[in-house]
DNA sequence: CCCTAAGCGGACCGGCCGGTCAACTTACTT
DNA sequence: AAGTAAGTTGACCGGCCGGTCCGCTTAGGG
């Protein structure tokens, strides 16, 4: 019997302080990064230090939680793009959910992926295999150029948030909007030069 | 008298040292980034940690030396640029430079901008003036489109690395080049899309 | 209402890291 | 060759952080 989660339902006080948990886990990493300590965590969330380690086993494994938790959401929402009769259009509405996320650049600490989580490996695959989806559709359709693979839309999907993160702190928070439409027009055909390296294969 | 560095000139062995470690501060912060510790650095070079705080009082400053170097290098090569014949191009070789420092995303670093060093805060302002020259020449030429600042070239030049620093391990080492290629298409004049927020303005 | 197990919290531990220091070594001067 | 200032070094300090633990609080069933 491995992975069995649910023992019991929970303490209506403990789903409580799980929920504010993992909503202070989400902002405190947003702003900070891996760097985010589990202290400030719990302070934020306005519950004690021991309780983040009676929730969590370990660090890793709330920034996990958290992460399927953006995962899942964006995941979703991809799938529902994938019926759309415009996939260039899809594509881009996709690129622009996943650079959103309120203008952060942490979305990236999914792709180092230190956690190898089953649930979030398996989260992982499931959002590469839409990405694919999306992409395909897009470049049979024209939208997008005939060289790029979802490899490289995985790579690039964060680069939008992370380049804004540069910005002087008085910038507009729409500002990731601006390089995502850069970058998108980089994948365009109109004007495309030949690639100098072939993509990478993701694990 | 502020700022007055030579006392006298540095005794052979502390030349030396001071090299060694200069170089190794730049390996191991282009391998870990800013998470690369004292200790290692020293390790690296082959000498003591007291020695590294003998030469330089803090990180941050020793941080500052390795920067202003891999800045100024950059600068040099890019000033030679400014009088080709060909705009595009040279922005394209400029670009090309300052992605390569070895496929590392930590050129980054620069941007943070955490150790407001004189020498250090100079030399970035140095640099953008450069930018924004290569980046005026090639707008003016036709080569990138009428509607990139240099600020968004500022923002835009570490992605590349930052993009192939996320591919898996077994990768090209050259994976950056590509991800250049397509940022670079998206600055191109063919096929833009309007772009959607104001660039920022740089202090 | 009361009992108990689930939940809570903060003092505490070991390890790491930036930075200091005083004892030791060594390159240059005369 | 000898003196000395410059340079080196590793032990050491304080602070931070992830993770543990045990005494306390409280939800919720009987």
């Amino acid at each position: 019997m491995v992975g069995m989660t649910s023992d019991r339902p929970l303490r209506a006080d403990a789903a409580r302080n799980r929920a504010l948990l993992l909503a202070a886990a989400e902002r405190e990493f947003a702003a900070r990064g891996l760097d985010a300590s589990v202290a400030d965590i719990a302070a934020r969330a306005g519950i004690g230090k021991g309780t983040v380690f009676r929730h969590f086993p370990t660090k890793d494994d709330l920034l996990s939680e958290v992460m399927l938790d953006r995962i899942g959401a964006l995941t979703a929402a991809g799938e529902r793009l994938t019926g759309s009769g415009d996939p260039g259009a899809a594509l881009l509405e996709f690129l622009t959910l996943a650079a959103d996320r309120q203008q952060n650049a942490d979305m990236s600490v999914l792709q180092e992926a230190h956690a190898v989580n089953e649930r979030l490996t398996e989260a992982r695959g499931r959002m590469f295999t839409l990405i694919e989806t999306l992409v395909t559709r897009a470049r049979e359709s024209g939208a997008i150029r005939a060289d790029i693979t979802g490899t490289d839309v995985v790579l690039l999907m964060c680069a939008p948030g992370h380049v804004a993160g540069f910005a002087p702190p008085g910038s507009s928070p729409d500002l990731w909007r601006r390089y995502l439409a850069i970058i998108f027009d980089g994948l365009r055909p109109a004007g495309a030069s030949p690639l100098p390296v072939d993509p990478p294969r993701m694990s």
